[in-house]
DNA sequence: CAGTGGTCTAGACCACTGA
DNA sequence: CAGTGGTCTAGACCACTGA
């Protein structure tokens, strides 16, 4: 084994943890302890248990010790992804089509509901992403022109909307709401869909810092499309 | 500010990027630098460093040094909470309604296509959620009793399947898989649907090591229940 | 109030790799 | 091959808090 010595008694305690050798609830052996057993200092220990701490499996507590922490809810890594890498990905061709480019003046309910600039205009842009010339989904973006004044100049040729903002503007926070819907007229009539046929409905608002940069709302077609989260072993202790 | 002075170092370095002082591809201060800029020893700036690119935040590349990561594709935390536990924050009543509990015996296409064990008996069971007698989802969830031998046993009168396995079993893995259908016939009488309504549909399957514990198959109905997943400073940096 | 984890120091040796 | 990050040591002082 080559590995780390810190990264092999987080091993250790993990494996021991979900084998069920040490039960949630349970105390792990102190810092110091775990030093003499494994003959390092409490600088090599403190990484381990820290990395186990950052994932969730133990809770440390001054004075009481560390403890094995009990199951908690389903919490794991749900990827975006980028439309067009995806599609490409699966042999496809992709294209963006754009259906609409508007600027929205401020203070439009429009705008106040989106959560962006109260006092700054915005950039409206609604297209179709097409993968092989068949609609896979539409979106209707508002995007904060005080916070990238740039985008008010893209032709969105070369890239969608979200693959631009993407690669330009760094954002902090986001929030995504994942539902079931049914196709309304409007988007039925963009993803060549019956009305009512069920959509996967993804809204998500993101910030830097405080300012809100952009809020799209996009319709796949349900039966042609499904997200994807994950958490296992692929996801690395962090801090490591 | 009482800050540690590794969360200060770290702080102030994700707040030059966020700003766009320090611009994805550029080169940080080496470990050495910012040594010295700050006053502190080597293993202060290695721990804000290594939270930052736990985070993603940066690359740390060795002779090259550490860089600015360029943006990534949307990448979130979903918690799917414990249905039981949303309900009762939405100030409403909590039942899960057996419909079907049955024994798979092994060998089966149904065991198959679950990628659970393969030679053990598994455990069917299926269910409705209701929230105020009103029912909010359907699920159909096959169980490893090879696995999980005491799960034959429960009632499921207290806690719903899904709750129990919480609590009991420790997952190490999970993946889930989240769509929109419409609703069958089955699934329609169930939840009082027409058929052909949208609903969320969110598959799941969860190991514990290797060893496959549960597959979960649910549907919410679209107009009552959506998915959130969040990305942010309240994400606290890992390793810290 | 004693034991725990949180933080930090001032070194050290090493593997790696790009100039 | 020199500079970088990765790891590790053997200490230290501190804040916290439960026995």
């Amino acid at each position: 084994m080559s590995l780390p010595l810190h990264e092999k008694i987080r091993s250790e305690i993990e494996a021991d943890i979900l084998t069920g050798v040490r039960t949630p609830g349970s105390r792990l052996p102190t810092e110091h302890d775990l030093m003499q057993h494994y003959g390092c200092s409490r600088m090599t220990v403190s990484k381990a248990l820290s990395a186990l701490a950052g994932g969730g499996l133990i809770e440390r507590r001054k004075r009481a010790g560390s403890f094995v922490a009990r199951p908690k809810a389903h919490s794991m890594m749900l990827d975006i992804p980028d439309l067009e890498q995806e599609i490409v990905q699966r042999g496809q061709r992709y294209r963006f089509e754009l259906s609409e480019r508007t600027i929205v003046p401020p203070g439009t309910p429009q705008a106040r509901e989106a959560g962006l600039a109260e006092d700054g205009e915005l950039l409206m842009i609604a297209g179709v992403h097409f993968a092989d010339d068949v609609p896979l989904a539409c979106e209707s973006r508002l995007v904060s022109l005080a916070a990238v004044p740039e985008m008010a100049a893209q032709p969105f040729d070369d890239d969608s909307p979200g693959a631009w903002l993407l690669k330009h503007v760094p954002w902090t926070e986001a929030e995504t709401r994942i539902a079931s819907v049914a196709a309304s007229t409007g988007v039925a009539a963009q993803l060549k869909l019956s009305v009512g046929a069920p959509c996967l409905f993804v809204e998500r608002r993101t910030w830097r810092g405080s300012e809100g940069i952009t809020q799209v709302r996009q319709h796949f077609i349900g039966s042609a499309y499904s997200l994807v989260a994950r958490f296992g072993p692929a996801k690395r202790a962090p801090g490591s």
